[in-house]
DNA sequence: AAATAGGCTAGTGTATGCAATCTGGCTGCA
DNA sequence: TGCAGCCAGATTGCATACACTAGCCTATTT
């Protein structure tokens, strides 16, 4: 994949802090996979397509490498993020422990506006699964991550947030990478089961929902370690 | 507090990557306090101190505003963070949340060495928690965090142990604006009892003790709401 | 022919200059 | 006296220029 597969996108209208819009446009375009694992981001050529100087990019390009998204190395320039299969294991340990606390907070906190945000969203996503084509597959892969975002909204902490925005990104890598199925994995309605546990006030049953939820698209993931392993790391990270 | 009560700092030695030098020689300054919640942080006046320009300087600086112990403003420059009491909250949350994981894994994965190094380390909390003077206080909040930074590590998980770093080091931002008796309250040699369930392999008890560690700290804190809360918020964040 | 040394080029790391923005104080007017 | 508007100094945001490093290509030597 090139880097001018981004071109497509589109730099929010937000004039101020070009480093912000550009952040979000390239990870759109990695947890989209229009940017493949690996893909070197050169300041210059980001540059270009953004129109704007080195500068601003590498501000975009070290936020990227906080949230783990972009891999730096110094004097060699930035790739995208190439996680290993360990990697990949301890991504979705932390989501089962952070999304277990996630989902008892929000159960508690669920209101009716959020429930009718959730359904909307959950028939957004199954728009997209029922449609073909490449772009209804990034909807998709960016929908279903989305609900997990806004389940950590409706817990209301934001340190949390956070970490869940940065770990769903990294799921989006690790899927891409590492999936078979593509995303349909995350199909199973998990969702609307997770939703409805939660309206119901079954914290017990949501949480165990959640982890099975998040077992179903681990299982999804072919992780085994064989030599290419070390080779993989070698070669890009 | 002055920004220059920072210089007593030395940068390390490693010339390359200057920035996470001053990020690192910043972060320490904050997590001991020498520097206030509130300080403004000139890029001008660091670049002066560290003999960098000011482009290194905003590296630095922004890497400390994702881990959230600067704000910074657009077009007003940066200030060592000033959390809320509902910030201070939810950085605890979340520190119940996931330690009570990494406990878990720990236990799994203690090693006679690792047993070996937390003995030596709380011996060290010890001698500083019997010192007297500023600097032996720093030193003991230091270690008392550094105590949970080491279980992040031996539970193996680089996500969790990245978001520990962070969150042990707010958490010594939330303390020294709402702490009431200081640091000792880390005291009640807690960190030796944890260790104790860890070795006897009662994870259970563990855990137990890992959140009653954290509500000891948290008890210590004032977080009453009063109308200065919003006004706090108001004057700085 | 293979291997190594040396330079060449592309690209990153850092410093600096300029424009834009904010702060604080001053002046003029009501 | 109080307030609004404006000007000056200081500080940040961004772009550009220069310095340095890594990787590649070539040429020379064994």
């Amino acid at each position: 994949m090139t880097l001018s597969a981004k071109s497509a996108l589109t730099m929010d209208a937000n004039q101020e802090d070009r480093a912000k819009a550009i952040r979000d446009a390239l990870r759109d375009a990695i947890v989209d996979r229009r940017l493949a694992p690996g893909t070197k981001l050169s300041e210059a050529e980001v540059g270009t397509l953004f129109d704007v100087s080195r500068t601003v990019v590498r501000y975009a390009l070290q936020m990227l490498a906080f949230e783990g998204l972009v891999h730096s190395e110094r004097n060699r320039g930035a790739f995208v993020s190439n996680p290993t299969p360990e990697d990949a294991r301890q991504v979705f340990a932390s989501r089962r422990l952070i999304e277990a606390g996630i989902v008892a907070e929000a159960a508690r906190r669920l209101t009716k506006a959020d429930v009718e945000a959730f359904r909307r969203h959950l028939e957004e996503e199954d728009r997209y699964k029922a449609s073909r084509g490449p772009d209804a597959r990034r909807a998709e892969i960016k929908a279903s991550g989305d609900f997990h975002i806004m389940l950590a909204r409706v817990a209301g902490n934001a340190v949390l947030e956070k970490f869940m925005d940065e770990l769903v990104a990294r799921s989006s890598l690790v899927i891409a990478l590492y999936g078979r199925s593509g995303v349909s994995s995350c199909g199973h309605d998990d969702h609307a089961l997770i939703l409805e546990a939660l309206q119901s006030g079954d914290v017990e049953r949501a949480t165990e929902m959640m982890l099975h939820h998040i077992g179903h698209i681990e299982a999804d993931l072919d992780l085994r370690t064989g030599e290419s392993l070390t080779l993989r790391e070698a070669l890009n990270l």
